[in-house]
RNA sequence: GUCGAUAUAGUGUAACCUGGUUAGCACAGGAGAUUGUGGCUCUCCUAGUCCGGGUUCAAAUCCCGGUAUCGGCC
């Protein structure tokens, strides 16, 4: 059984069916971020209200505290989180730009667990294993990532190391999902840092595998946009048509509607989120930043016509109120009003897909976005 | 009426006693940043010495007068 379906296309874009063990979803779709089993600020119950089903936890992060095996014992994160949607978890790979990081070999990655201080290894086999016990529906191949500004020898053996990791995981994920009985998916990373040729190179070799989904990492680190346009281009050509693609760690609004258009299927940023946190909310019409006198006896919602839990009961004025008065609150209202516009966002992009007017959409939504 | 204290960006204050960098800081105001999350974070900009005179090479700072505010006493 194929456990991605296209649906409809128009001309790269496309909008697909995951299959999951949790249940099917209908793609593009962006994950809102939980790295420790809820998002900041925001819980489960909050995404149920805004009708937001995907998230991304971190198995890493989610090991360290409370422990992959007292999730399992909780009945899984679903349960644990009381999150019934689907739910994809990062390897830890990404977490090597942390200050916590301590360090590679072939074998693995070496963190220092924040919580108690003590040595902490990833290696291919073991995330693999705490994946499964989390019970995600998506698992990630543990991956290498150069940072921005690496030199092409250290960006070839990052994407090398990544490779040799990559069949590994593999391996020992269905090795393992046999044993657990499990029908989590596992994705493949393409890395590759800023060279073109390393992109080309990763995207081949990774699709050789047999993962359920492919994932571009290892952009949106500090680079310039031009070069992360460029990181993506050269190996999105080389990937698949018929496996669901996902880029990690975008984005912002123009950059996921720009990933669509090129077949991208699955998203995940702190972007939305991090940003409203810094009073930075999306409209229709471009970027507002709320915590602004301007909005200080605004009387109308932070968007018009958006559904969301802050937009369909409170004013900007009462949100400014409640920032400047450093609320937590207002902390949770913005974040989940900057996912709900992506989730609408996307949702309106389906619609054009469907209609197949996927470019014209993106020209107007680009041309109100951007008009100050 | 009288004696005293105080007067610095929109607001609150620092520098005054002991004259000497570009009058500092916080909030407010404006423009931005933020992209597989240990932090309601960071950057830049706007804006000020009550008024008048004096001393001095040099005055927010010392002196005199005015005005305003606050307080004490009649």
């Amino acid at each position: 059984m194929k456990n991605f379906e296209i649906i409809h296309e128009d001309n790269k874009a496309r909008i697909g069916i995951l299959k999951t063990q949790y249940g099917q979803i209908e793609t593009p779709i962006f994950l809102a971020v939980a790295t420790r089993g809820v998002g900041k600020h925001y819980t489960s119950m909050d995404l149920i209200a805004i009708d937001h089903n995907s998230i991304i936890s971190n198995a890493l992060i989610l090991n360290f505290r409370p422990g992959s095996q007292l999730i399992e014992e909780m009945g899984g994160l679903h349960k644990f989180m009381n999150f019934n949607g689907c739910i994809f978890t990062d390897c830890g790979g990404f977490q090597a730009s942390r200050h916590f990081f301590q360090g590679k070999d072939n074998t693995g990655l070496n963190f220092l667990n924040p919580y108690n201080n003590q040595k902490f290894k990833i290696t291919p086999k073991s995330i693999m294993n705490i994946q499964l016990e989390i019970g995600s529906d998506v698992a990630m191949m543990l991956d290498d990532m150069a940072p921005y500004g690496a030199s092409y020898d250290q960006a070839k053996e990052a994407m090398e190391l990544t490779h040799k990791w990559g069949k590994l995981s593999l391996d020992f994920h269905n090795k393992l999902k046999i044993e657990k009985n499990s029908n989590q998916m596992l994705f493949g990373i393409v890395q590759g840092n800023f060279y073109e040729d390393l992109r080309k190179e990763s995207a081949k070799y990774i699709s050789s595998l047999n993962f359920d989904g492919i994932a571009i990492g290892g952009v949106a680190i500090g680079e310039p946009k031009e070069e992360m346009y460029m990181a993506v281009n050269s190996a999105i050509v080389h990937l698949p048509r018929e496996k669901p693609k996902y880029i990690m760690g975008l984005g912002t609004p123009l950059d996921i509607l720009n990933m669509i258009e090129k077949g991208v299927d699955v998203f995940d940023s702190v972007y939305p989120t991090k940003v409203a946190r810094h009073n930075t909310l999306f409209t229709k019409d471009g970027l507002i930043y709320l915590n602004r006198g301007k909005h200080k006896n605004d009387n109308n919602p932070i968007e018009k016509d958006c559904d969301c839990i802050a937009c369909l009961n409170y004013s900007r004025a009462y949100i400014n109120h409640l920032s400047k008065i450093e609320e937590t609150s207002a902390l949770r209202l913005k974040s989940l009003h900057n996912i709900r516009f992506i989730k609408r966002m996307i949702e309106d992009a389906k619609i054009a897909i469907k209609e197949k007017r996927f470019k014209e959409f993106k020209e107007e939504f680009t041309k109100r976005f951007e008009k100050k």
